[in-house]
DNA sequence: ACTGAAACTTTCGCCGT
DNA sequence: ACGGCGAAAGTTTCAGT
């Protein structure tokens, strides 16, 4: 799956469709300069190589009662295989939980929490760490401003 | 656009295009219970309603040559408006970053970086916060494993 | 809210470069 | 092998019941 190997016009048509996915190919094709029919091969190739991974619809968190966003620094008692694959699946399996990161530094996992409220914040620390007898320690940011939010990854030049 | 009243139909639906943006109206019904019409109309006002913000294309990084993810803490030199929106400015113009949060607590700002190489991170740093005598301090997390990685906001039960 | 028809988008086959 | 053209298939939109 890595690096099948894209020219300049399958970057530009990730680049329209990072953005909306829903342009059509036709519209695609003219800042591109192919044909509808073209784009839309090219398309096809590149959902079924995987580099279209995925296409999903951005829900607007206010708009379902989501008002509360943190960031949320994990380090574990230790660092063994199987607590981080415990940890992992725990995460992976918990629906406030938006992205989780494995990373180097002196914590072991940075996560992004979607919460309606302070409450259920709390109730989800204790599910997945008062609860998780290998959290060492975990330090909570609250989001104030969401000042970018996207998945767009960069498709430079060329 | 806040608490556009959705019932649990609404949610249903909101729930599968997050999973999948381009699964067909009528696999939708189906599944929540409802005519293929009456699921392309709800849609429709969801999109209006700006609920359904946007539609993406999620991008596989591996596939287009971007290899690593950083988390990167900033802390400001002066916490004053000018500033802080002057830094808002710059992150949502540069590609590299996918993603930014203004936070509390020691770190005034969260960001998600991705780049090729650790040169082009090198470089990014760079413009970003040595070129920039307002960041007084900032702490690179390199990412070892994407855990998980999403935009998905929960919507339980209803 | 469902049904059927019209409009639109994508998909496929074929040919030319 | 890849792009363009035109026809067929599939999806959404809209009117009428």
């Amino acid at each position: 799956m890595p690096s099948a190997d894209l020219d300049h016009l399958d970057r530009a048509i990730l680049s329209r469709l990072q953005e909306d996915s829903r342009m059509i190919a036709e519209s695609i094709g003219a800042h591109v300069g192919l044909s509808a029919a073209a784009v839309q091969r090219r398309i096809k190739r590149l959902r079924e190589a995987g580099v279209i991974a995925r296409e999903v619809a951005v829900v607007d968190p206010k708009s379902v009662g989501i008002d509360m966003t943190f960031v949320v620094t994990v380090e574990m008692e230790r660092e063994r295989i199987e607590v981080l694959d415990a940890f992992r699946k725990q995460v992976q399996a918990d629906p406030a939980v938006q992205q989780c990161y494995y990373v180097t530094g002196s914590a072991d996992f940075v996560l992004v929490v979607n919460c309606s409220d302070m409450t259920e914040f709390e109730a989800f620390t204790r599910r997945m760490f008062f609860d998780n007898g290998e959290v060492r320690h975990f330090t909570t940011s609250v989001v104030m401003d969401r000042v970018k939010v996207g998945l767009s990854i960069p498709l430079n030049g060329r």
